[in-house]
DNA sequence: CGGGATCCACGAGGATACTG
DNA sequence: CAGTATCCTCGTGGATCCCG
């Protein structure tokens, strides 16, 4: 743990192979790699999580999964404190991403559908598994957070 | 579940559940519900996401969690080009939160060791499923992006 | 109804200088 | 080395009004 740092590196690994798999280890120790290589671009990856992390974005993913498909002010009431422009301009990025697709049907009023598409579809099922991580263990985070609160 | 809707929902579940475990939906509408009964606090999930999707956030945990031990400077060089203020920043709330754990060696000059706690770690495996995802699709993705950059 | 366009406030976050 | 303190910029995102 003191100066030799090689020593301490293969310590590291052993500690945390005890509950993370070596292999996704590997991943990430790969992925910080490919992004010196390439200075500073943690590849699309980075990209990628940048976009869908947004606040409106997860929750417009979440909506149009849980519901299939949803108006535009349908899917406003759903998520409930979301402005009008922001919702736009969160849903004109999905669909540029290729997330979402957008139905218009020219009638009067308009009337326009989104729903997700088969590869937000696939996001979806990523993104539930993170809201259980959240679930169970957001007790424990806030019971933390209270705790150093206090200090 | 509003007025002349009940028809197209069924519908609509029908098709979603040929890609999404029907589970998995009623968990997420589930969700939204408890949201809207609470009046607008998509219970303490939202808050964790929040507070997880944040760039820099994400980037700690995923260096920590491929890397071990990492003192502050190791740090801020595997992230790259974070500055030094928002590091710190991120770092504190992680600990604040129970995700990271902050040892200070009183030696001169000071050494400040940062490692994943088993929550932490619990939250690692959960992200490298995201970045998963992400490598597999972000291709298509930046496909579709580039092509709607033309219209 | 489902936006587009515009204006503006505010807070995240970078740059710099200093310190235990 | 690992911060803290201060200042300042710039983009996110809300409010408002208008349109097809």
């Amino acid at each position: 743990m003191q100066e030799g740092t090689a020593m301490s590196v293969s310590n590291t690994e052993v500690t945390i192979m005890e509950n993370t798999a070596f292999v996704e280890v590997k991943k990430i120790q790969e992925i910080f790699e490919l992004a010196n290589a390439t200075k500073n671009q943690l590849c699309p990856v980075r990209d990628i999580i940048a976009r869908i992390s947004d606040k409106w974005t997860l929750l417009s993913i979440y909506a149009l999964g849980g519901y299939g498909t949803l108006r535009f002010n349908e899917l406003k009431y759903k998520i409930g404190d979301v402005s009008q422009r922001m919702l736009t301009v969160t849903l004109r990025n999905l669909e540029a991403d290729g997330l979402v697709k957008r139905t218009i049907y020219p009638e009067v009023p308009p009337r326009v559908e989104y729903q997700l598409t088969a590869l937000g579809r696939s996001l979806v099922n990523q993104l539930t598994l993170l809201t259980d991580w959240a679930t169970v263990n957001g007790e424990e985070i806030i019971k933390y957070r209270k705790l150093n609160l206090n200090k």
